[in-house]
Parts: structure tokens; sequence; C-alpha cells
DNA sequence: GATAAAATGCAATGCAGTTGCACATGCTTA
DNA sequence: TAAGCATGTGCAACTGCATTGCATTTTATC
């Protein structure tokens, strides 16, 4: 098991350690997107820097993608498999539920075609919806 | 002119002082979204703070809607005329452009009807997109 | 003009993100 | 296996922006 991890990690460029594997392993159990006060509070013992710079590096690498929902701090998702150099990751929507308060990557709901107006060249999209989500409505 | 700003205020309820029609009228000559710092900027005698809270009841008023366009610091922007209860500045889009880093609202560009998972109820919907404005590109 | 309510200005706080630096750990090569 | 270098970690401190408390000033009302 967390051989299959470290794998996983190498084969992003990431050397595997122990806390790299511990982080890894939590985001691949949750359901809702993850913030660093979440991973702080999940790992007390570990520093807060740390588990910062843990994000980044998974960011950096394509493991994670940044989410920002609207509230005041940054969450982090893992990326769907087939997830290659974010161009992916920009079709999919954010879901923020106003009652339990987590945000979820809603990986199945493309983004639908837009019609800009002439001359605006799109790069990045990011959609959020707010509501409740299935769990809470 | 001022006279003209001062009964927008007071229509919307707020009460029309020095301060707050220099806004308003600045905000009118606006093309794009604007910032604290950018009226810090504009207004160099003004306090920060006095800005900071006549943004908010601007807001609170109806009179602006907020933007979180991905860059660090929020930026507010007249609602369009027909805007009435935030319902009709949900639909709209904004465009955050990477070269002049301007944000735009884009009214005219409304967003395309979402097809959700089951049980997901929304509430509010912010599609910020980033590229080349039609000056940039 | 007197009074109450609201707006303003200053100081200070809070929070999340970020950086610098010293130390520890892991990898590579001889 | 030991030496040496690159990388990761932990602590402290800083930054930028949003926000609040409080005393003072301004505005609306009578």
């Amino acid at each position: 098991m967390v051989k299959e991890l470290e794998t996983d990690l190498l084969a992003k460029g990431i050397r595997p350690t122990a806390m790299r594997l511990l982080v890894l392993d939590y985001l691949l159990k949750q359901s809702a997107a993850v913030s660093l006060n979440d991973l702080e509070t999940y790992f007390l013992k570990a520093d807060r820097i740390t588990l910062y710079r843990t994000l980044k590096k998974f960011e950096d690498k394509g493991i994670v993608h940044k989410i920002e929902d609207g509230t005041s701090s940054v969450k982090y998702a893992l990326c769907p498999e087939s997830c290659y150099g974010m161009a992916y990751c920009d079709l999919h929507l954010h879901f923020y539920c106003t009652q339990c308060q987590n945000t979820f990557c809603l990986p199945k709901t493309r983004i639908p075609e837009l019609q800009l107006p002439e001359n605006y060249q799109p790069e990045e999209i990011s959609l959020t919806v707010k509501g409740k989500c299935s769990n809470c409505s």
C-alpha cells in the first residue's frame, strides 16, 4: 500500500518522504477538497510550513489542483487520473456547500462552452457553485 | 451632476457624504473592476478604512458587487441597472486579463445552464475566466 | 441650535500565505 | 561505508489584506 503511494510520488518526480506519504494517503481518503488548516488539524504533530510546502509541491507536480471557492482559505484536491497539465482540471467545476462548508470537485460536470465577446481570449476557466450538496439538501 | 449621484445614493438608502460621492463618481468612470488598493492609490488623501467601509456599504446596499477573480485582492464593480438583489449579478461572468491585470464584468455574457449531479442545489454561481481581454489580445 | 444616529480616522488585531535560514535527512559517488 | 551535496523540515519572522474598537466628527431631525 505504502509502496504504491511511493511509486505514485516517484512517478511524478517527488521524493516519497514520510510526511508526503501521509499527506497523500490523507488526500486519497477525502471526498471534499482540503485546506491547509484541515491538514494542520489532522496532523497535529506536523509543522504547518511543511504541510504548506507539501501542498505546493504536489500542486507543482500536478498531483493536486488549487481551488478558490470564495472562502478565505484556498483548498486543494487530487487531480483526476486523466488530468494532464491542468488542461483537464480547468474544465470541471467546484461546488461549495453552504451548510457543511465542504468543497467538492465535480469532475464529471464539464463547464459548458462559453460565448465571450469578440477578441476576448480565454486561457483558464474557474467555475464555483455555492449551494447545498447532496448530503445536505 | 453631483445632485444626480446624491439622489442615486439616497434612493438606495445611503447617506450621500462627500467621500461616497467621490467614490461613486470614480466607480462610474471605470471600465474595469476596482480593488480597495485602486481606490487608495487614486484617493491619496483618503483613509483606507473609510474607503473599505464605503465599498462594504455599497455592496450591502446593492450598488456594487464583489468579484473574486483569483488574485489576492477582492474587487468591486457597479451592478448593472437591472441588478436586483444579486439575482442578476450571479448570472454573468468576470474576465481577468493576465496582461493588463484588469478584471472586467461581462454582463451580457450569461452563464449557460449547468447540469449538476443529483441533489446538488445551486444557490450562487461564480464564473471567472482568465485570458487576454479585447485590448490586449 | 440641540440631540441622536451615522460616518470617519486612527490604532490595533487577526489570519492566511509566504520567506529566510539553520539543521536534519536522504541520495550519490568515490 | 564515508563524504559530500541536494533536498526536506522546523522554527521564527514578515507580509498583505481584511476587519474591529473606539474616540471624534459630521449629518439628519426636531
